[in-house]
RNA sequence: GGCCCCGUGGUGUAGCGGUCUAACAUGCCACCCUGUCACGGUGGAGAUCAGGGGUUCAAAUCCCCUCGGGGUCGCCA
């Protein structure tokens, strides 16, 4: 080794060692005499000091070093002189006299800050992520991803799980996202897939007995981006056999609880988890992934004014409508140009309008409000008492603005799932320090593909439907519910997963109610429906992702601030310039040959 | 594919029709400096204001297009 210490590690205890670190210079202080050099490595920052009575080649070698460069340096661990010590640094109490020092190698100016937590534009970052990554917040990050995969791999197989690799290249079944491909050489025309997850794998290995398996997969979708999606990502697949539902709710919550208590113990986690009905959940928030640190609850309020003299909204509820709302509490003055604002987001997802009616613009009791007091462009189609009965169920008071939507009960959801979001970030609701774990439930099986005209499932095909549904099966699918289940936090979807089937003969009526041929069956699904001839056990699972737990823990806006080398919301990797081009050679062996378009 | 936001020395920002021959901070280079720690001081280099077109007597500034980046809807079983 170059170094017989850490840089971070020096105390007051090494006072007289003679040590050797070797790492980057953080920064320089030429006093023309003395050089101080501050000597980073990955645990941390020591201050050097160059003194040309102590060594005057090393203190003209010291001359010669700047920002980044990579050093060598042996010397003595002093106490600093009597006032020179540095609380801010955590060796701060020592320095390093220089007494033999090397460059190893020299960098130039880098292109951005190294020792600055300064914003830099983020397509800057990821084409220098090598350099990125040496920033603190980065290796902090890092730092924190591998304690989490650490301790999920501990606290598995302390409960007896198994972790298991399957394959990268597999087998495509186009119904879900995209199939990355790949290519076969020597089967001209065949093509190999990326998983998008390794769901049937994983059920593979519950008919093999397996029982407890689990595995820090990496996962392929060929879909847009988003600021918590990327085209491969990482999760924690987890498959159980003889389990309930419960088991593994159970098994998650005891999971994430001892996970953040580990490695983020100042963040709040609330216990028990709630456990929440899918209908109920889209009813009361709009959304099946809510944010459960505040409230502002959507009321539904079709019911009272179905018969009022506000055309839109009786209208609305005539045909088969919805009209609900919620409460803003305290933003009755809100100004024009405000109210506009929550228009537009609310026009942008569908709505075609938003209807606000602030309830004054001061603080008081319901009871002193007066007509002329509402503002609102239905205020003179309503009486006053359908305020007063709208403010209610909305939990409405004086000097509160309602934001009301109606339309199409999926828009209305959609729309005002939206504004309670908007409303919980501007009236900053949502504590940052606490993670509101819960789980929901109850999920329907199925849904109704309007474009597609056929049914398709909204969680994957192997969920297995209640118990008490499966009849309902034949005569309202729509009607049957199943034991799919999710973990949302914070307004984002941590895991979805499942109780699967078991039963051939079950497995094959789900494929051709979502209007696959026998043959169609036999080609994508043939292997699984075939294992289940021989002694499949009941069996579930789950797959929380790993880079959004990693991105809550770390307070970080987006998964690519905690994933090394990300690609960009086109999905190219800025660093490596990938996707590129390949030589006519490799795709001639590939038997591949580009269409013009 | 739709909508919204952004693009000014290496980096981060200011400037938002004329006073811009583009400012500030930091970084970089040179010199001075033996206790600094975001060291200090003096001097210097560094920007066809993303690219193209238009409006105007005059454009970094207004308009249009293109490119690049971000957010989001669709999409993500």
């Amino acid at each position: 080794m170059l170094k017989s210490h850490s840089c971070g590690e020096l105390r007051k205890g090494n006072v007289g060692e003679k040590v050797t670190l070797a790492g980057w210079v953080d920064r320089r202080r030429d006093h023309g005499g003395l050089i101080f050099i501050d000597l980073r490595d990955r645990e941390g920052t020591v201050q050097v000091v160059f003194n040309p009575e102590v060594s005057p080649s090393c203190h003209g070698t010291a001359n010669d070093m700047r920002s980044e460069y990579v050093i060598n340096v042996s010397g003595e661990v002093a106490l600093r002189p009597p006032g020179t010590e540095n609380s801010q640094l955590s060796t701060g109490d020592v320095e390093v006299i220089a007494s033999d020092c090397t460059i190893l190698s020299v960098s130039e100016t880098p292109p951005f800050y190294i020792n600055q937590e300064i914003e830099v534009e983020e397509s800057l970052r990821l084409r220098y992520r090598y350099l990125d990554l040496r920033r603190s917040r980065m290796l902090r990050n890092l730092t924190l991803r591998h304690q989490v995969v650490k301790f999920i791999r501990d606290f598995l197989d302390a409960r007896g799980f198994l972790e298991i690799e399957t394959p990268i290249m597999i087998k495509s079944t186009p119904e879900g996202a995209r199939d990355y491909l790949v290519p076969s050489r020597v089967h001209p025309g065949k093509f190999y897939a990326l998983p998008q997850s390794p769901q049937q794998l994983k059920q593979l290995l519950m008919v093999a007995g397996v029982e407890k398996y689990f595995q820090i997969a990496h996962c392929f979708r060929d879909e847009d981006t988003r600021a918590d999606r990327q085209p491969e990502h990482t999760q924690l697949d987890l498959e159980m056999s003889f389990v309930t539902e419960d088991d593994i709710l159970n098994l998650m919550e005891e999971l994430l609880t001892a996970l953040v208590l580990a490695v983020k113990p100042e963040i709040k986690v609330i216990k028990p988890f709630p456990r929440l009905a899918y209908d109920d959940t889209m009813e009361r928030f709009g959304t099946d992934k809510p944010d459960l640190r505040f409230g502002l609850e959507l009321g539904d309020l079709s019911d009272i004014v179905a018969g009022s003299e506000f055309a839109v909204f009786r209208d609305t509820v005539a045909s088969g409508g919805r009209v609900k709302g919620i409460c803003a509490p305290g933003c009755g003055g809100y100004s024009r140009n405000q109210l506009e604002e929550l228009n537009k987001i609310a026009q942008g997802l569908g709505a075609r309008g938003l209807l606000t009616v602030a309830l004054g613009d001061a603080p008081g009791s319901l009871n002193d409000l007066t007509l002329d007091m509402v503002k609102s462009v239905a205020a003179r189609y309503l009486t006053l008492e359908q305020v007063k009965e709208i403010a209610g169920r909305l939990g409405g008071d004086m000097g509160d603005l309602l934001l009301i939507v109606a339309g199409e009960p999926k828009m209305v959801n959609k729309v005002l799932s939206e504004l309670r979001t908007e409303m919980g970030r501007r009236l900053e609701l949502a504590d940052p320090n606490t993670l509101a774990f819960a789980f929901i439930q109850d999920f329907p099986l199925l849904r109704w593909d309007e474009e597609l005209g056929r049914w398709d499932s909204e969680h994957h095909p192997f969920t297995a439907p209640k118990d008490e549904h499966i009849p309902l099966l034949d005569t309202e699918p729509g009607k049957v519910h199943s034991k799919h289940y999710d973990i949302v936090c914070n307004n984002y979807e941590l895991a979805s997963g499942s109780i699967r089937i078991h039963d051939s003969e079950l497995q094959h009526k789900i494929f051709s109610l979502l209007g696959y041929s026998d043959e169609e069956i036999q080609q994508r699904f043939g292997t699984i429906l075939e294992a289940f001839h021989y002694g499949p056990p009941p069996h579930g699972g789950i797959a929380p992702g790993i880079d959004r737990i990693v991105m809550l823990l770390a307070g970080e806006e987006t998964i690519r601030e905690v994933i090394a080398f990300p690609k960009n919301q086109s999905a190219v990797d800025l660093m490596l310039d990938a996707p590129s081009p390949v030589t006519e050679e490799q795709l001639t062996e590939l038997h591949l040959r580009l269409r013009n378009e």
